[in-house]
RNA sequence: GGGCGGCUAGCUCAGUUGGUUAGAGCGCUUCGUUUACACCGAAGAGGUCAUAGGUUCGAAUCCUAUGCCGCCCACCA
């Protein structure tokens, strides 16, 4: 520890250890807080309390959960203002008294991180879409595993007091139950459901996004006016012309009137077609020429229009595909469509400007046209409305209670509540499925025979259909049939890695057909999993007779059957004998074994009629699916039987929830998940949800402090989620601060490498000054805008604290003098009274600020307190009246060849007076260093562990 | 189109229900080795508080309009 004689207050040979010694004490957790009615002087684990401790126990609670940074990156100078704001009220509650926990967590971010894996990927020259699923999942795993421990590191290095003991990761099992749980009783209650509905879809990152994942951006495009048999219309995406399924007018309009309900004859690019005139409020008679093609499956509003009509005109027409080209396989029986499909959006629209005009379809274009165009808000690249089949909350009930809520949240800025009721009154419905890897999958499981959904349920086993591995006729197309050909080694290979993957699922039995292909197959997974193994001659693949052993051209020449359900080979089976014996053979395996994992290892052929039972599908359908892969594998997971049609086979649905669904659960779901668990309570809508001690002991918590910017996208979401789940409001404070911004006033973020290392300022100039500096001049809702002068500034201010008590406990008695102070009369004067009056009024006015959440008036107020008024003239003042104790005193009266016979020279009344003068100084220090503590805790704690060893500033009474 | 915020010292920002000489950090000028601190102390310069009206004994603060800057929301065929 840094000793009292250096000058200056060095923040590296101290804060690390401070910390050390916080966590040590195990404080942060409020466990351990000293206890109600405690009659003694240490706490259990020896650590002095002070009296006033004792006679203040605990007796209310102040909680805030810590918004979970993403765990996908090291923490920006935003993180910093954050850590510094909770960890202004949280010091200060604890100081004041109140049973104190900041809960820290991380965040999988999952859009976010799967962005930022994406562009790792990138780098490496590798692609998720490329990378199976458990692999990818892994990956990130470990990618934001070793993130988050990077972060945590940095909140400790802040100074950060939260009790890691209650640490939460979003991901957690036990908080991934409770989420599942939420969206259980959601779904049971009607408020979530599952909808083909057009959705945002970026082409890029290949999932959708809800409204607030868009970013509008003004651009200039042409419009096109496009005629349309006697009518005209306007555009800017002729390219979706081919998906139209109606023109829409106003129906006022009397221009347009005659031929509203009626059919119209029209010239296209692919040739002449009919289209229907409806008419819709939603038009707009001033835009354009007034009439307006409807393009359902690729433009929001047309979508709505076709809703609105839907028994009058056709279903939507797809003409765009995932990846943002034409597809116009609808039209492949027209030849001129070939001429677009295929092509990427921007190259088809200027084909089709110039096949239009060359056709005169184009009555004019007017190039001016500025509009504004929804776009990925991580890529800027221009979003595709898609018609998705997607999970949707119902918001509208959440929201009103949220609304009603309002009155009871107390926010900062004020003006946040007006901004917060705006989206709640204006809320659509959320789109919560994301086609990505990373985050919570939906625990909603498809019937595969009947794609009933199943919502939470217990998988009772999983059964896998693993086709065997390539031999050496896979290779040269032969065909195969009950020909016992052994696996080559890619075979071998293919097995092992199927193997692998199937390893984590706790398999229990290998069902295997008997062929050597197959059996070997099994056997590297009986070996990788500890699977017991059943060879089931039943499970062989289909008989080709006759021509088993030829390759492609040689059955050609034989004559090819055609690849039919009843059709049959020479000595050699249908499909539907195949489909008779499997089916019996799997059905029986099944029952015996439907407790089981099992791995199921038989051929292409056999997997397709066992396929075709379980998903009830036409012999055509069964026959038509893409080929299935050597080793491949197909996952089915069995569930109670289904209600509707008895099947029990099911497969969980591939996309994962919004970040923000998860989130949005984030203050009960963490209380819920942490400390001792108590016993089950039934919630409304007979859905069981684990309560907890900290629940019960801290929800609602008492602040959310976050950004603004996140207003809707977590906050909003909080409350209506936490009212729903547990009927209460999550918290009772919300306190918005403002984003960090550069020199530029740009706001920070990884993506414009604008950002700014606070770990890196804080090892300069200490974390101290970082923190006031963040908090100084800064106001709630308003961008902050930090240099590093200001830093320094503050980093010379704990210099300045550090010097003021170097200076006081210099004067300590005792400390220079060989002698004490003969009487232990201390005797405040007039002054002293007058100074310990001004200070306490001083610390009253800062701590009022700080249950105002007025953090820069209280920091503020300190400051100018401890520099211009403590420093500058108390203690200025008070040099007189310390000098008797002074060694420096006395050597100099030895110089000047007087005998200083030590404080024997003393009067009673100068002695008293320096006394007095010393403890009212040291008085004044240590409330000095309680009001700076919650700003500064490093330097304040590090001059108090000098002045009274053995306990901790951070605890004393404020 | 609707809404919100800002415009205060050279720069970055405070200024809590309207009340005496409008504040902080950095920068600037002059002076200063005094029981700590030059990462310091003392003294000082610098603001018609965006503009124009209004309410008031009194306005940076309340009201109305205008200008410029920024943000949010919604629609845009």
């Amino acid at each position: 520890m840094l000793e009292l004689l250096e000058p200056r207050y060095d923040h590296r040979k101290t804060e690390g250890e401070i910390y050390k010694l916080w966590e040590k004490s195990g404080y942060f957790n409020p466990d351990n807080s000293p206890q109600m009615g405690a009659d003694i002087n240490a706490d259990k684990r020896g650590y002095k309390i002070s009296a006033n401790r004792r006679r203040n126990p605990r007796k209310s609670t102040f909680c805030i959960i810590m918004p979970p940074p993403n765990a996908n990156g090291s923490l920006h100078l935003g993180h910093a203002v954050f850590i510094t704001l909770q960890d202004i009220l949280i010091r200060f509650w604890r100081m004041k008294g109140r049973k104190t926990l900041w809960l820290p967590g991380a965040d999988h971010a999952g859009f976010e991180t799967q962005v930022v894996f994406d562009k790792k990927l990138d780098k490496e020259g590798r692609n998720r879409f490329e990378i199976p699923r458990e692999q990818l999942f892994k990956e990130i795993w470990e990618f934001t595993q070793s993130n988050k421990k990077i972060m945590e590191e940095q909140l400790r290095k802040l100074g950060a007091s939260c009790d890691w003991s209650r640490e939460k990761f979003t991901l957690d099992p036990d908080i991934v139950k409770i989420v599942y749980q939420t969206f259980e009783k959601l779904y049971k209650d009607g408020l979530a459901y599952r909808d083909n509905r057009i959705v945002n879809w970026c082409a890029k990152h290949q999932t959708t996004l809800s409204e607030l994942e868009t970013k509008y951006i003004e651009r200039e495009d042409p419009l096109y006016y496009i005629k349309y048999g006697p009518l005209e219309l306007a555009t800017v995406r002729p390219e979706t012309k081919f998906g139209d399924t109606a023109v829409a007018v106003n129906p006022k309009d009397k221009r347009y009137s005659k031929y509203v309900g009626k059919e119209i004859e029209i010239k296209t690019l692919l040739g002449p077609a009919k289209i229907k005139v409806i008419a819709d409020d939603a038009v707009d008679m001033k835009f354009g020429t007034g009439a307006v093609k409807v393009t359902p499956a690729h433009d929001p509003n047309d979508f709505e229009i076709w809703k609105r009509h839907e028994n009058e005109i056709p279903a939507p027409k797809k003409v765009i595909d995932q990846y943002g080209r034409m597809d116009l396989s609808a039209f492949s029986d027209n030849e001129k469509s070939k001429r677009y499909h295929g092509l990427k959006i921007a190259d088809a629209r200027k084909l089709i400007e110039e096949d239009m005009e060359k056709e005169g379809l184009l009555a004019k274009i007017d190039r001016n046209y500025k509009h504004s165009v929804a776009t990925c808000y991580k890529c800027q690249n221009v979003l595709e409305p898609r018609i998705l089949r997607q999970w949707f909350v119902k918001t509208k009930p959440l929201a009103e209670k949220a609304i009603k809520a309002a009155n009871k949240i107390t926010f900062r800025p004020e003006s946040g509540k007006k901004v917060y009721l705006h989206w709640l009154k204006n809320i659509r419905d959320w789109n919560i499925s994301r086609q990505i890897v990373w985050g919570i999958r939906i625990p909603a499981w498809y019937c595969l025979s009947c794609s009933e959904p199943s919502i939470n349920p217990d998988v009772k086993s999983r059964w896998f259909l693993v086709r065997h591995g390539e031999t050496d006729w896979n290779k040269e197309n032969r065909v195969m049939g009950h020909a016992d050909i052994s696996l080559n080694q890619t075979g071998f290979d293919q097995a092992k890695d199927a193997a692998k993957k199937l390893k984590i699922y706790n398999i229990d039995l290998v069902i295997t057909s008997d062929s050597a292909r197959c059996q070997q197959t099994a056997e590297v997974i009986r070996k990788e999993t500890g699977a017991e193994i059943i060879i089931d001659e039943n499970l062989r693949e289909r008989s080709y007779g006759e021509v088993e052993g030829m390759d492609r051209e040689e059955l050609f020449k034989h004559g090819r059957k055609p690849y039919m359900y009843e059709n049959k080979y020479n000595g050699g089976e249908s499909y539907y004998d195949v489909e008779q014996r499997a089916w019996k053979a799997f059905s029986s395996h099944h029952l015996k074994n439907n407790h089981k994992n099992v791995v199921l290892v038989t051929h292409g052929g056999t997997i397709r009629m066992i396929n075709k039972r379980i998903k009830n599908l036409d012999p055509k359908e069964a026959l038509s699916r893409p080929s299935i892969k050597n080793a491949e594998i197909i996952q089915l997971d069995m569930l109670e039987p289904c209600k509707k049609c008895g099947n029990h086979f099911y497969e969980q649905d591939s996309d994962v929830f919004d970040t923000w669904f998860s989130s949005g659960q984030w203050p009960f779901a963490t209380l819920l998940a942490s400390g001792q668990s108590s016993k089950l309570k039934v919630w409304r809508s007979n859905i069981e949800h684990r309560t907890s001690n900290d629940f019960k002991t801290f929800y609602p918590t008492d602040v959310m402090e976050t950004g603004y910017d996140i207003l809707f996208f977590w906050v909003a979401r909080m409350v209506m989620l936490g009212l729903y789940t547990t009927g209460k409001i999550p918290f009772k404070n919300v306190y918005l601060h403002g984003l960090v911004l550069d020199k530029d006033k740009i706001k920070m973020s990884k993506s414009k490498g604008n950002v700014i290392d606070p770990l890196g300022v804080a090892e300069i100039y200490g974390s101290d000054a970082l923190r006031i500096a963040l908090v100084a001049g800064n106001t709630a809702g308003k961008d902050i805008v930090i240099s590093e002068d200001k830093i320094r500034g503050y980093r010379n201010f704990a210099t300045k604290i550090w010097n003021i008590s170097r200076f006081i406990l210099m004067n300590k008695p005792g400390r220079n003098n060989s002698k004490k102070p003969g009487g232990s009369i201390v005797k405040l004067t007039a002054a002293d009274k007058k100074n310990i009056n001004e200070l306490k009024k001083i610390k009253a006015k800062v701590g009022r600020h700080i249950e105002r959440y007025e953090f820069h008036l209280a920091a503020e107020t300190v400051y100018h307190y401890v520099w211009h008024n403590f420093a500058d003239k108390i203690i200025e003042s008070y040099k007189p009246r310390l000098r008797a104790y002074s060694a420096e005193a006395a050597a100099s009266a030895a110089k000047a060849g007087q005998s200083y016979g030590g404080q024997a020279r003393l009067s009673a009344k100068e002695e008293s007076d320096a006394a007095a003068a010393y403890s009212t100084l040291e008085t004044i220090l240590i409330e000095c260093l309680k009001m700076l503590h919650p700003f500064m805790p490093f330097v304040t704690e590090a001059i108090f562990q000098k002045i009274r060893a053995g306990g901790f500033l951070m605890m004393e009474e404020w």
